[in-house]
DNA sequence: TTGTATGCGTTATCAG
DNA sequence: CTGATAACGCATACAA
């Protein structure tokens, strides 16, 4: 008993406590019953009478024990850990996905073991690897570069949960959003405001996201039979800079736009500083939008229009996935659809 | 062994490694030595003959071993991973500490484990507890709000390295960022630009780094023989939202003012925006500065003047510094300085 | 239903 | 210098 402690010791009282050395067998003595039954009440892994159960739930709270998760993991069991990769811990956009699963991860007791793959398949397999070694119980991958098909070869051994990509399998569930219809959305906003000569900053290639939402973009200029200007549709890399530069290449091709549909907020931000480099005024002079809907882009000069992209609820939605396949469940989820958020950087074109 | 299973089984190749179940007794086995001899030369723990290290290098080498961080945890030994409580995994400012984190551990074959305490102290003892019954070797604590006695109590049995404050004792090293210095940079940039009525908007007052940007604020003043007014500093909480409503406070004091100095960048940027909706042109109109120079205010319209906050290389040093203390040795850092980048959202009074 | 014995992969403590 | 042997804290076949 703690408080009894400290009254022995006299120790001075502290919210420090001192490391809970408090092992299973010490609960067992405890409650009168063997490890084993500890260990069964702790993991329902069989029925124990009422009665000991009573005793243990008792020695466990008047001890204060807590579960060692390294010496769980070595026996075989589960290490209460989740590898979660990412591409860069300190991405915007990622960043409310790790938030979600965080969320999700702590009150079942799991522990999400970050790490960053920065768009490289090949550390993204090292990284694989190391979690394995650490035991975690499954691994979610956010966006990975890694191919399908060793995708679903890990996830014979582990669970696995992605993201942005369709995928089916044993042992793994992903989550897909609709990039395509965000395209079509976003466009078709700029279409609705009137604008005809609508620029594109489009992501890297090797995105398939950025790709999906680039066919968004076509498919919406060519539903309202606009046609599709190639010149008008600049590459980037998802990064602010990328929008910056793509204005300069923008503008170079002297060809007329009235909008401009970035594939990520970052790059919007980038384009509308360029913008501003030329004394071009969002929106009076030219319409943006962007995508994924950023935290940030509520307060920039001015506030951004983009497609609203859950960063945060398909964090916690993945960690939600991961916890039901980890307790041999088979996830049942829906991911939400992209949604436009006009602000005020879009405007009506005037006539 | 792997290789004769797979022969066996006549399993395809594929560039997913089956998990390494290579044991350190394998190795042993392999090089015609005892494990505690592999042990030895993994952990450097005692001297061997060089004719047995060669033997067991190579057997560690062909067999593609790699140790068990959980059993070495089991064991005593190290987990080879270390907690990092961070406030939000999600914040802009130390996302780039983190990943400097990251980046210094990653070589040494430690792996952070990050949690978020969100400003709440007993949120980070829960995680502090988590954390040490998940044997890390090591925690770094990112500002944490736990109070210096608490913390150095942890210390005792737990290197520990905090950053945001100042503090010593045995196992703990402590990196302080010089706040003063860099509020006292931003203000005197102001004033030598000609400003005399410059507004503070101010962080969170639980904050002690908050409060010593305000004394910077107020010493430049006071060196420039500037009077201190008081309705001229309006409270915030270091987030953008702070910013936007700062001004409307501002505005209805009905003082004047040609510059304001943001204690921290997220607050400048809803301060522009805040700006913007009441017509006022940045840096036309009023001068804009903020402190920590996020890589996003590179690109704010107008590109934010601010105070260089190294969050990465603090993560850095801050990892390096438990590198050493785990080690065993005392780590010897200088903090950087604080330096002002002046860029386009400050200008000098018209006269 | 419950207890006993064994093993998980390493490190650490002993002897030699 | 090196090799047995005992923990580390828990889960789990196996017995009872």
């Amino acid at each position: 008993m703690a408080s009894k402690k400290n009254l022995q010791v006299g120790m001075k009282s502290s919210n420090v406590s001192s490391h809970t050395a408090v092992t299973l067998e010490m609960v067992a003595q405890r409650a009168g019953v063997s490890p084993s039954t500890v260990s069964r009440i702790l993991n329902g892994t069989a029925v124990v009478s009422a009665l000991k159960k009573q005793a243990v739930d008792e020695a466990i709270a008047t001890l204060g024990y807590v579960p060692n998760p390294v010496a769980r993991g070595l026996a075989g069991g589960r290490t209460f850990s989740i590898g979660v990769i990412t591409q860069a811990i300190d991405s915007p956009f990622y960043g409310a996905s790790l938030r979600g699963i965080e969320d999700e991860l702590d009150p079942a007791g799991y522990s999400p073991l970050f790490v960053s793959a920065h768009w490289n398949a090949d550390m993204e397999v090292r990284h694989i690897d190391m979690l394995r070694s650490r035991r975690v119980d499954g691994i979610i991958v956010l966006t990975g570069r890694l191919d399908d098909q060793a995708l679903k070869t890990y996830a014979k051994s582990l669970p696995f949960v992605v993201t942005g990509r369709a995928l089916k399998g044993p042992g793994l569930f992903a989550l897909n959003f609709d990039n395509f219809k965000g395209g079509l959305l976003a466009t078709r906003h700029l279409i609705e405001l009137g604008h005809q000569h609508i620029a594109f900053i489009a992501g890297d290639p090797e995105h398939p996201d950025a790709m999906e939402r680039l066919q968004g973009y076509q498919a919406a200029l060519k539903e309202a039979g606009l046609v599709f200007d190639p010149a008008l549709v600049i590459p980037g890399q998802y990064h602010e800079e990328s929008g910056l530069l793509a204005i300069e290449a923008l503008l170079a091709t002297g060809k007329r736009f009235t909008a401009i549909f970035a594939a990520n907020d970052q790059m919007a931000v980038g384009a509308a500083l360029g913008l501003h480099r030329h004394g071009l005024r969002v929106p009076q002079d030219v319409s943006l939008i962007g995508f994924d809907d950023l935290p940030a882009s509520l307060y920039s000069v001015p506030p951004l229009s983009s497609i609203h992209h859950p960063a945060y609820e398909i964090g916690r939605q993945a960690a939600s996935a991961m916890l039901q396949l980890v307790s041999g469940k088979k996830p049942n989820l829906v991911v939400s659809e992209p949604v436009l958020v006009a602000r005020e950087s879009s405007r009506r074109l005037p006539a």
